[in-house]
DNA sequence: AATGAATGAGCGTTCATTCAT
DNA sequence: TATGAATGAACGCTCATTCAT
């Protein structure tokens, strides 16, 4: 791939991911290409349709949160590491993410990452657990849902105060 | 009104409030007609415009809410009146009426509606505090941004697993 | 036929007539239902469709076209007679009735009417030759034609500056 | 510009200018794009919506008879002058022009245009009743009045008995 | 006979996608 | 290869016409 295509590939991305976030689904082809700088046409030689461009972006954000998320793994304390997590959502389209894994996506990739990083956050939990720091009444499994609870809704950040109380329902309180 | 004027204006509701459940606010009025067995032409005859009809069926959703949060009021415990609230509100398309009220809706009834039932809620959870079932770090006013996550969510229910999970968050077990 | 038909058939006419004159051709059934008082139905039941409506309107107008031109045959000066039948199609909804006769209508009673009132006005454009008071260069026949042009304006009236001006390209002035 | 859109353009104007003469002002953007040999879509790049199209079309329209007009000033005698500018009408929309001024238009250009042709044809009317060409009784800004009803009927020529006609009611005969 | 609710073809417009330049 | 002009299916909406009440 030459050099300019490679630009012009992130460019696209960027756009699109900045927009997505602001925006919803609701983008239209001719303003990511507009925010990217380049023709609709380019954007229709890297990406067959839009579909595959949006998935396209929700693969790399997988990607990106399986990649923190596998940081975190073994670093103690665990609860920390689920707090850490949780703000690292913060910057990723996940609604997006999420709409279009529920609507039968072209990429198998996307919901293969979405299962890798459950298990991994389903072990961070359990760790959590282990250590004292969350419920032991509530399965690990379940915890990963109760995140997605917390982040999906816009700009969720473990120190606001809502998602602190969401994510209190979740912690064992030292005493 | 006819009676058969009438039972077309309930199917049309009816179907755009299945549809606006099912595939968020992008439901086509053609959709929605042919959802309802009617031609686009009466759902024009009973409502204006296509916001005029999602609107109406927002101002209903929440004006039956705010009758069931009013049967409530002033039950004991107020604690299990919440968890009655929020099990009423999984049938409702609160997504929808969300999305609605924040794009300044032609209805003033929406955004009016809302302060209203946010106002009983607090009160009950002001009373949930009182009577000790519901943390006293969190103030009453954030109990509803809360349940507001808990519920958007498609088919929250107080008794399902994760719903009891966030709702925890804000329970004081009796010890 | 009814009385009551009979009515309403009249009120359908004049509120059609009336909406014509004020907004052209673009009148909607609906409009003229409701400015007569009635339902559409009751509109479709006395005229086919649309056009017969209008056709069956434009018909009446040259029929009282006909009526005041026929009265003025014989009258002496002819100068004055042509004045009095421009004044008389001010009321008149010409322009709608032109644009009727112009595209093929159904009902053969218009290009009839429309022939035979041309023919009235032309003989009477003869007698205010003879009588010196229209140039004599001017063919009769050709005389309608500029009626028609001073005429189908809206407002036209014989002592208005305009419709005077044009007219006196006619008028022999007695000097 | 490139060269496929140019053309595109200009037969869409062209088309559309056409139909408007034969249909006025309801030609619909799909018989306008089929006459042009064009998508719709292609209508809708060139001009934002559909008043924008008619009102471009006037614009140009009147654009070219106040060259027409201006190449005349001056002339003698002024009368030709005039009957040549008649002439030139005969080709343009000038019943939409009209139509379209009437309603506020977007385009300040429109009723801008028509106020500078009335002035300039109002100046050479002037000079023709000071050659004795024009009767003396008419003002001169009503000549334009009188040029409008002898022109906006389709097919208005000065060399036509109608139209000289109704222009020899301006007119001076030299004796 | 009168009503007005229901119908659906058609219009103006948008936007994902294709293709000439 | 990149561009953006062209395409046309689909949407929101209107209105002449039909039909249940």
């Amino acid at each position: 791939m030459r050099a300019d295509a490679r630009r012009n590939r992130s460019a696209i991305t960027s756009a699109a991911l900045l927009l997505a976030r602001e925006r919803g689904e609701a983008v239209s082809m001719e303003d990511i290409a507009r925010a990217a700088g380049v023709g609709v046409g380019t954007l229709y030689r890297h990406f067959p349709d839009r579909r595959a461009l949006l998935e396209d972006i929700a693969v790399d954000t997988l990607r990106e949160l399986l990649d923190a998320t596998r940081a975190e793994v073994g670093r103690t304390p665990a609860w920390a590491a689920l707090l850490r997590i949780v703000d690292h959502c913060v910057a990723l389209p996940l609604a997006l993410t999420k709409s279009l894994i529920t609507s039968e996506p072209e990429r198998p990739e996307l919901p293969e990452l979405e299962v890798e990083i459950n298990a991994l956050i389903t072990k961070i939990a359990a760790k959590a657990q282990r250590e004292g720091d969350l419920r032991a009444d509530v399965p690990p499994t379940e915890v990963v849902r109760v995140l997605n609870v917390a982040v999906c809704r816009c700009g969720a950040r473990a120190d606001d105060h809502l998602t602190r109380v969401v994510l209190d329902g979740l912690h064992t309180p030292k005493n």
